[in-house]
DNA sequence: TCTGGGGTCCTAGGACCC
DNA sequence: TCTGGGGTCCTAGGACCC
C-alpha cells in the first residue's frame, strides 16, 4: 500500500447540474451566467461542451457568447443550487474510505493508501454518477499539484496518473502556464527572462528567480516546474480572511448619492455575512472600478474588530470618502477582514 | 476581450520603533 | 540630524484560482 493524492474535478459542473434539472436541454449549447440575459453586462459561468465548440468559454462576455453561438440556451447562475449539489457531492466522498479536502463547489483533493489508485478512481466516478448522475474526472498523483494537473488531462469523464515518473515525459515541452499557479502574466514574464517551457523554467537558478519575482514566488515557480508540491490532504474546516460583496452595475454610476446608498447596501450585505461568521471583522475595503476598467481599493483598519453594522457601514462610508470620484463609476464593492489566525 | 463575483497569497514601500 | 540595522505593521496593487 502505498499513498496517493487523487483529485477529482465535476465535468462541466454547473451546465451539468441545469442540464440535469432540465433534461430537454441534454445535447444543446447551454451557457449559464449573470442573470441569464445575453444583452447584460455578465460573463460566461460554464458553458456545455457543445457551447465550447463555438469557442464559449468561462469568462467570455455574455453578449460575446451571444454572437458565437446564437442558438445557445442561456440561463442565471443559481448558487444555492450548486451548493446543494456540491454538498452531496462531498458527503458521498465522505463516505469513502479517504480524507477529503474540499476546493470550490466543484473539485476536491482525496487522500488515500491504495495499491491500486486507478481502481479506486474509477470507484470515486462510479458512486459520484450513482449519486448524482453527474460525471467527474480523476487525476492520481504523488502531490497535489501533480494530482491537479492529471485531471486536466482526463478530461472528460476519465482518470490519468501523473507522478515523478511521467512527469518530463508529460510536462518538459509544455509552456510554463500549464502550471498551476503561473498564469498569462506570469508565463509572459518568465518567457521575456529566457524560460518559455516547463523544463527550462525547472533548470532557472533559484537566486536569479528570487531576484525577477520575489523571495518566496520565484523560487516557488521553480519547484512548481519540477512538479515538486505538498502531499497533505487535510479535512480541516476552510476558515475565511474575508468576505465581500461587489456589484457590476448595468450602467455606470455618477451621482455621488447614489454611490453612497449603493457602498451602504454592499455594507449591509457584507454584515450579514460577517455576523453568519459568527467573527468580527478588523478591516473594512471598497474597491471602485471605473468606467475605463481602472480598479481602486482603499482601506482601513477599525479600532477594534467588530460586527456591528453601524460601525462597519460608518467605515465603508469613511472609505470611500478617500477616493476621487470624478469619472463614471461602473463597480462597487465592499469587503470585511477577519483578525489574521494567531501564528 | 466593452471584460462577473468571491476569494487567496505575495510584494513593496513607508511609517514607526528600538 | 549628511543620518545604521533590523523588526513589524499598514496599505495598495498585482496575480492567480474557481
Amino acid at each position: 500500500m502505498s499513498a496517493w493524492v487523487l483529485h477529482v474535478d465535476l465535468d462541466q459542473f454547473i451546465a451539468a447540474v441545469e442540464i440535469a434539472r432540465h433534461p430537454e436541454l441534454r445535447g444543446r449549447p447551454v451557457v449559464v451566467g449573470g442573470n441569464g440575459d445575453p444583452t447584460e453586462r455578465a460573463v460566461v459561468a460554464t458553458a456545455s461542451y457543445e457551447a465550447r465548440e463555438f469557442g464559449v468559454q468561462s469568462g467570455l462576455p455574455l453578449r460575446l457568447a451571444a454572437k458565437r453561438c446564437p442558438d445557445a440556451v442561456f440561463l442565471p447562475t443559481d448558487a444555492p443550487a450548486y451548493q446543494e449539489v456540491s454538498d452531496r457531492i462531498m458527503a458521498r466522498l465522505r463516505e469513502l474510505p479517504v480524507v477529503v479536502e474540499v476546493l470550490g463547489w466543484d473539485e476536491a483533493f482525496l487522500g488515500l493508501d491504495t495499491d491500486d489508485p486507478e481502481a479506486f478512481a474509477a470507484e470515486v466516478r462510479r458512486a459520484v454518477a450513482d449519486d448524482t448522475g453527474l460525471s467527474c474526472s480523476v487525476g492520481i498523483g504523488d502531490n497535489k499539484l501533480r494530482a491537479k494537473l492529471a485531471t486536466g488531462f482526463a478530461k472528460p469523464a476519465g482518470i490519468f496518473r501523473l507522478t515523478k515518473e511521467n512527469w518530463w515525459a508529460v510536462m518538459a515541452e509544455r509552456p510554463t502556464d500549464a502550471l498551476w499557479g503561473i498564469g498569462r502574466k506570469t508565463a509572459k514574464k518568465l518567457a521575456e527572462a529566457g524560460f518559455t517551457t516547463v523544463l527550462q523554467l525547472a533548470g532557472a537558478d533559484a537566486d536569479d528567480l528570487a531576484a525577477r519575482f520575489g523571495p518566496r514566488l520565484g523560487p516557488w515557480y521553480r519547484l512548481l516546474a519540477g512538479g515538486i508540491a505538498d502531499a497533505e490532504v487535510t479535512a480541516t474546516p476552510y476558515v475565511a480572511r474575508s468576505r465581500s460583496r461587489e456589484t457590476t452595475y448595468q450602467q455606470d454610476l455618477t451621482d455621488p448619492a447614489r454611490i453612497e446608498e449603493e457602498i451602504d447596501v454592499l455594507a449591509e450585505r457584507v454584515v450579514r455575512d460577517v455576523v453568519a461568521e459568527g467573527r468580527p471583522a478588523a478591516r473594512v475595503a471598497v474597491k471602485v472600478r471605473f468606467a475605463p476598467f481602472h480598479t481602486h481599493t482603499h482601506s482601513v483598519t477599525l479600532p477594534e474588530p467588530t460586527s456591528d453594522a453601524a460601525a462597519i457601514g460608518r467605515a465603508a462610508r469613511e472609505v470611500l470618502g478617500m477616493f476621487t470620484l470624478g469619472q463614471p463609476v461602473r463597480l462597487l464593492g465592499v469587503r470585511a477582514e477577519f483578525p489574521p489566525p494567531p501564528s
